[in-house]
DNA sequence: GCGTATAATGATAGCGCTTACAATTGTTTG
DNA sequence: CAAACAATTGTAAGCGCTATCATTATACGC
């Protein structure tokens, strides 16, 4: 039982046929008489034939295999990118390999190179929130990476950097937030994300800045997380903000950047004694699958990440270069408080 | 700004060497002059040429890219899982693809299939329970695989199927629990996992009969959960003994297949109006990242995933095939409550 | 200066496919 | 029944590399 495979020639001898005419059964060309197709596709069967995507890729144009570069997959949020990506690919017969941007700096083997050399079709890269020096790096690494194949961008993309991409409007879905935060009665809403210095229209922060504008309320508390935006980031970014503000003054609810720096922020909310989501309402982003059994069960944003992965797959596919934006839906958990006396119209029309 | 590459032709041509000159300092052969080298180092980064790996994998033996088959990406253990292998992976300039057993049974491409044609340089799969009679389909399944490439399997690997793996001792894991849950003075622990009829010795029901014969305890309940172990089949099955039984006999303490069903366990008990973890002790496995940030904070077994995915890698980089046991680890949180009049020895040798 | 060992380089045959293009067979028609 | 096509099938030239020889340039010894 080795791992010496049939090739198209042993194929072709046991059907008595040339290579040609395998190759052309293989790729179900309608120009083979039943006869001779039958006796190829019993010594396909009989040999347990699988043509060599690698020897295809030499000659024909595709590799059937496409890239996604991903921060860190631990993260479910990245996970459910991988696999709508991964369930859209394969239905065309992809396969697709993940390569990580931590490794970007890596002396041996960085994901660039090693995307070069493959061949792929063409590579999803999810964009973070980056500092501003470190952008102009990415977009570099990109261009190189666009030599060898297309690019699809996704996550938090830079929108002058002209290519393909499927993103949210962070900003405007922020400003929902906000809005859905006014309408429980907050007044004092703090909002920990990535606060960037550039223009971007859809960054978070502007529709934080809008959405507290639009209410009139004065109160703005936001903290920088870059990068990594992990439960001990948001612990930290909340127990900042409550050790550096006097109590009267602390935030009656509090926007993360994600999930995941949301649960952080229940942590130092508890830390700190106060009663969820009595005393702090926390909101989320990206609504991972835990966020309905953390205590109070957290109110998130479904941003359909999945969709994305897929639409970004498909456009490599199809070879498409549109820049598309997702839509997305506040999805009402326990872990905001309504602070009003009077409660809520539950079906308001706050959500864009 | 095409996608089309430089070749081993042009950059031969610009240096003006011969294409086995450019193969050689390609593959750093030590019998290339400095000053040929020099000149053909020049033409490589002046045409930005990266040698194909398609190309390589045609004539050489290897591909550089292995496989990993997973159930789901979503729940976060097998991300650990896969991040463990791609990272090690990496390391030797490996490209790892995901493909998900959940359509195995696709009409078109089936990720054995998809494996096969890839020529890919090994694939680690991922056995979960398996009913029993889906096990010898699995076995065919695994055996076409190797007839392609060398197989690596990790989780839960029947006894006998004969190939190289990493898993863990899922029976001592087990048993291990119930003597920590027994140390705090719970004497009736429920179980929800994947009670199997075959025999393998490793199985986490046996390790659960087996603690609880150890420690002279009659009571025994246990739900059957196969396949997917979500948060809601663990509800469904505490609901289920909940239900059933009369309120006296219900369990002090609950053992999850995985933290996903033990998160579930959770909702259940709350929803029938027990205290956490007052009134119900429950345990998970795999350690999540958001175990620590559930209420009460939920005790787990690290069982070293990301090792497991590394180490399966490994072995299949430098062709080794070996059937190893990975090593776990009972992580204490405040899920598992003390039910003795005095407190049980903090630092007690029960964990294996 | 010549022969010969040695270092450096080139020519070339694959690797397993696809794909013109050529060759062969089978039909149809006048 | 032969010409004229259409339907099948075969031949062979790549695709971008590696690896084996063969060849040439350089060095050394006498």
């Amino acid at each position: 039982m080795s791992t010496d495979n049939a090739t198209i020639y042993d194929v072709a001898s046991d059907a008595g046929v040339s290579i040609a005419t395998v190759s052309r059964v293989l790729r179900g060309e309608s120009s083979v008489s039943p006869k001779t197709r039958e006796k190829v596709e019993a010594a396909i069967a009989r040999r347990h034939y699988r043509p060599s995507i690698i020897a295809r890729g030499l000659t024909g144009k595709t590799t059937k295999s496409i890239g996604i570069v991903l921060p860190k997959l631990l993260n479910p949020h990245y996970a459910m990118i991988f696999t709508g990506a991964q369930e859209e690919a394969r239905r065309s017969g992809y396969a697709v390999s993940l390569f990580p941007w931590s490794s970007l700096h890596a002396r041996e083997y960085d994901p660039a190179t090693m995307l070069a050399e493959r061949r792929l079709d063409g590579v999803i890269v999810c964009v973070e929130y980056l500092p501003p020096d470190q952008s102009e790096q990415l977009l570099a690494a990109l261009n190189g990476l666009k030599r060898f194949m297309p690019v699809v961008l996704i996550g938090c993309v830079p929108p002058d950097y002209g290519f393909p991409a499927v993103s949210i409007d962070a900003a405007a879905m922020t400003k929902a937030m906000v809005k859905y935060l006014v309408s429980l009665g907050h007044e004092r809403i703090a909002f920990i994300g990535g606060v960037q210095e550039d223009t971007d229209p859809r960054r978070r922060d502007v529709g934080y800045e809008e959405g507290l504008k639009e209410a009139k309320l004065p109160y703005t508390v936001s903290y920088r997380v870059y990068g990594k935006a992990t439960p001990e980031d948001g612990m930290a970014a909340l127990d900042s903000i409550l050790d550096t503000l006097k109590p009267e003054y602390w935030p009656t609810a509090v926007i993360g950047l994600n999930d995941l720096v949301a649960m952080g922020c229940q942590q130092s909310a508890r830390k700190h004694g106060l009663e969820l989501p009595r005393d702090l309402s926390v909101m989320g982003c990206d609504n991972l699958f835990c966020a309905p059994y953390l205590l109070p069960a957290l109110t998130s944003v479904d941003t359909h990440q999945q969709r994305v992965g897929a639409r970004a797959a498909q456009m490599i596919i199809r070879g498409e270069t549109a820049r598309e934006t997702m839509d997305w839906e506040i999805i009402r958990r326990d872990s905001c408080a309504c602070i009003r006396k009077n409660q809520p119209e539950e079906a308001g029309g706050f959500v864009i």
